[in-house]
DNA sequence: CTAAAAACTGACCCATGGGTCAACAATTGA
DNA sequence: TCAATTGTTGACCCATGGGTCAGTTTTTAG
């Protein structure tokens, strides 16, 4: 159990290295080495944990995705309300830790291999339906049910493409501006009472 | 002048086929090599007309832009009332031939390279740019002045995110309901009359 | 205390791919 | 017709980087 322990740490701490090397280089540039190096180790052992680059980037890929998983189920825990759920969904996916450009080119960059990696296609797929069942659950007592699919759709759309403008022209995108844009589609398409 | 027909022609083979190979084989796996050998041709023959690899693709970025924006042109100039408009522009985005899983692929690959390429940086802003300046003649026929801003980033989101979805989860996204989100969009926020 | 298991390293292998270059083919213009 | 320009090729160079491995250190468990 103590062995566990110390090789749940490296596989941890290399996962991250890998997703911030990801951050400033790229899926070309984060080379095995570059990542054992910011992880303070040698490549040797990032292939001792990980079976090869395509595995160490899908774990990377995974425990990013967890974090933003956590970050919706606090706030969804502390909604009260349909509404409020709606909110916290919302407002999770642009908390400052996640909303920023460095950050987004790192999902860029892993999107991008999607097509041609299956693991991290089905990443992806469990992260879509995640948010869709999320959206739907607080949408139900929002909106009539022909409507839900549609706006389930338009939210995440919306957030998908303001990450994508944040990860392309970082410059005048901030986090404010992207909730304010969030909060102006809710307010036009799911009206409160 | 016949001379310059013939690189020209060369050239524009060499972009479209970096483009095309762009779409199965994303930035990492499009080599010199698949490239030369997709346009029937030899890998010297590509570093002849472009300078370098970045610089290949930089122009294949640059045509596929002028595609869309030319289609853009075309609507618009047969579009009479600011609706029109604002639907020919939405439309040219969701045109079959550019509304395609595998040219959005490409499409995600490029801007994946965005943070570390200035040049692709700068034909992003050009894009940018455009589709705000065209949104914007188009809203404020439409809008108070306050919201004409608001809503071109919501329109250009929504677009961006639906491209994104189709490129990540191309299964059950069809041109249809990305044109049926982009309509309940304007319906809700630029209603008619 | 000690042997086995796990952690870790650095040297090495080798395929790949970007880029260079010398030479050859074709086209052109006078 | 014939130089000069342009187009084109394939061989070559070389850095890079993923992956292997033999061997060393550290940890763990009995």
């Amino acid at each position: 159990m103590r062995l566990t322990r110390i090789s749940e740490i490296r596989r941890r701490e290399l996962r991250r290295a890998a997703f911030e090397v990801l951050q400033k280089e790229g899926m070309a540039g984060a080379t095995l080495e570059k990542v054992a190096t910011h992880a303070g180790a040698s490549k040797g052992i990032v292939l001792h944990y990980f079976a090869n680059k395509q595995e160490l980037f899908e774990h990377a890929m995974r425990e990013a995705n967890v974090a933003l998983k956590e970050a919706v189920v606090d706030r969804l825990n502390r909604a009260r309300t349909p509404r409020e759920r709606l909110e916290a969904i919302i407002e999770a996916n642009f908390e400052e830790r996640f909303f920023q450009p460095s950050v987004c080119h790192a999902w860029l960059s892993l999107c991008a291999e999607v097509p041609r990696e299956p693991q991290l296609a089905r990443i992806q797929k469990v992260i879509h339906a995640r948010m869709r069942s999320n959206l739907l659950s607080a949408l139900t007592d929002l909106l009539p049910a022909g409507e839900c699919e549609a706006v389930a759709l338009g939210i995440t759309s919306l957030i998908d493409g303001l990450w994508l403008r944040l990860g392309l022209q970082s410059e005048g995108l901030t986090r404010d501006i992207a909730l304010a844009q969030m909060r102006d589609y809710l307010a036009h398409r799911v009206p409160e009472a």
